[in-house]
DNA sequence: GGGTTTCTGTATTGATTGATATTTAACGGT
DNA sequence: ACCGTTAAATATCAATCAATACAGAAACCC
């Protein structure tokens, strides 16, 4: 029977990751695959046809690593606020400044890989639609505010989203990005009706 | 006296910004800079010293001709408006789908060239402070709603910049995007009194 | 422990990279 | 007319690129 693989692909794809994360897809070369993995070309071109779908499979494990980021033992308001929370500490947390690699692939791959782009944008819409559904069910608890329309909010949480992904990539800002975060979100709700023109339901 | 220059600095930089602007820096190679330009390789380095000094005058340019975008002879309300609208068709009406230099260079050569990342997060700042300029003549003429912070506010409106941005590389979707402006800009405002609560100043 | 199969690492491919050297052409002054 | 100077185009450089070919090592069954 064959020899075992020796190498768990996982963890090389995981190590490949980093390195395309990090420095973008045209400035990563072999080598530097071949030097953070610590298999030779053979091993490499043995599992992937070319570079082009070494970076497919990387961005396809991320963009799923990225998609199970979303809440699910919550809903509406609270998830997003959540969600938004781990963002921020996601972005904010890491010292190499990676950012995000859908946002940084998006930006560096739209005019040369249209598949890509594709599995790119597709996880934008992924995501899209689960603030829309999250929209939906804080509206359903009244937790939203009745003048909001879920698909207009969740297309700037998109925008927001993606511009911290960018400011990421630019500085390490907690602050700042937590202020943009909490900015997001604070004016969707429906105020808690205690004010002078109004009475607790 | 020697022979007159054939070719225009102006137009070689706006040619060759026209590539690295679509196509990346990395992704795009000297030779993509000869055929865009007309010249050759002596001329264009007679002109700069390498590649990354060439990038580096290019987007100094492009830098420029951005900052100049942002309205001068209106200010507080009118111009932060009148600039997303800008901003929207800028985006949304290139089929090249270029998005922004400076948003893509943040992103594509922040590991590689810190100099230049501090030259794009230069101008950030300097959109950043120009919005804080704008919302406070906003709150000076009782456009801007009395509770938002001039500067938590430019906060947002730089995410949401550079959301737009990055969307506009994955997809000219002009609704989206007007979408996204409109939105950003709608709760900054203060209603204008003529509800139940309250009388017109 | 032999035979076989698979894996892994090195060497090498042709092509392309950024950058330089060299040659050719265009001007003004004399 | 011809020379000096400068610009532009071509030829060319070593280095690096992605990808392939090959060879040795390791693991399994019998």
């Amino acid at each position: 029977m064959p020899r075992p693989r020796a190498f768990d692909t996982d963890t090389f794809l995981d190590r490949a990751l980093d390195v395309f994360w990090q420095r973008g897809y045209a400035a990563t070369s072999m080598a530097d695959i071949y030097e953070a993995t610590g298999l030779g070309a053979g091993s490499v071109y043995a599992f992937v046809k070319d570079k082009t779908e070494l970076f497919q499979r990387v961005f396809e494990r991320y963009g799923g690593m990225f998609a199970a980021t979303l809440p699910t033992n919550v809903a509406g308001r609270e998830a997003l606020e959540r969600w938004f929370g781990f963002l921020t500490n996601y972005l904010a947390d890491d010292p190499e400044r990676k950012g995000c690699l859908i946002c940084n692939t998006i930006i560096e791959r739209a005019a040369h890989a249209p598949e890509t782009l594709t599995l790119a944008d597709a996880r934008v819409a992924e995501v899209r639609a689960w603030f829309v559904e999250q929209l939906r069910a804080a509206a359903g608890s009244r937790d939203l505010r009745k003048d909001l329309d879920p698909e207009v909010v969740a297309d700037s949480l998109v925008a927001t989203t993606l511009g911290m992904m960018a400011l990421a990539r630019a500085r390490t800002d907690r602050g700042a990005l937590k202020t943009i975060a909490d900015a997001a979100l604070a004016g969707l709700w429906q105020p808690k009706a205690t004010t002078a023109a109004g009475v607790p339901a």
